[in-house]
DNA sequence: ATGACGATTTACT
DNA sequence: GTAAATCGTCATA
């Protein structure tokens, strides 16, 4: 039976947030109805102020990133370069500034929907299961995702939200899970770019890239 | 008002 | 491996 997480799930720092993600089922309602999901198989944890590479670094509190001090569980979705959509996960307190940013699915229900989401000059139907959803702004095209969703309650609204299927997230346990550097943040310095904050089923084959090498769980 | 910059993806050499 | 695509946002003036 699957059900949808509890506030204080998500009530937790960055990474712990993170972690606890992996194997959870992200689904998307689109305007027409179709139901679409995928098992979330890697995060990555953003810090808040004291991480150079979160947008709220410094207490830095904008429109754009509004959205990341609200309560956990609110949706963080942002439009970058130029072209592209990534999506959070709020946690911790309200104000903290902290989220896990969502990078990969293993998508589950509404395949069709999301070649044609994901689809562009390439003919969908080239595009394979593994292209989908193994990126964070693919992940979000594949699932109609963009700043109309930013600031949505994922434990509560019925167009974007989080459930929860012990079976799934059993067997992630017993995959074990990998740590790693976070990607794209090299401009951050050394010390950001380098933290294991990277979380990753082991060995999936629907990550955006090989995971790391780290402790189980 | 302006300029530099992305928590990326894709195509191409 | 490298480079282009593409534009909202933010710091500076």
């Amino acid at each position: 039976m699957t059900a949808r997480p509890e506030r204080t799930w998500l009530n937790v720092d960055a990474a712990t947030c993170a972690e606890r993600l992996l194997g959870a089922t992200l689904v998307r309602i689109l305007p027409t109805g179709e139901r679409l999901s995928g098992v979330v198989v890697e995060t990555e944890a953003y810090l808040g102020a004291e991480d150079r590479a979160a947008h709220t670094f410094g207490g830095r509190r904008t429109a754009r990133n509004e959205s990341m001090y609200a309560q956990a569980g609110t949706a963080y979705v942002y439009f970058t370069y130029g072209m592209h959509h990534c999506v959070n996960v709020v946690c911790g307190r309200i104000g903290e500034g902290t989220a896990a940013l969502v990078r990969a699915l293993e998508p589950r229900e509404g395949l069709d929907a999301m070649r044609r989401l994901r689809a562009g000059k390439i003919s969908a139907s080239r595009l394979r299961d593994t292209d989908l959803c193994s990126g964070p702004a693919k992940l979000c095209r594949a699932m109609g995702i963009d700043r109309a969703l930013d600031g949505v309650d994922l434990l509560t609204s019925s167009s974007l939200f989080l459930e929860i299927d012990p079976v799934i997230r059993t067997r992630v346990a017993g995959a074990g899970i990998a740590r790693s550097s976070r990607i794209g943040i090299e401009s951050a310095g050394e010390e950001w770019a380098s933290a294991p904050l990277r979380f990753t089923v082991r060995g999936h084959p629907f990550l955006s890239r090989p995971g790391g090498h780290g402790a189980s769980g």
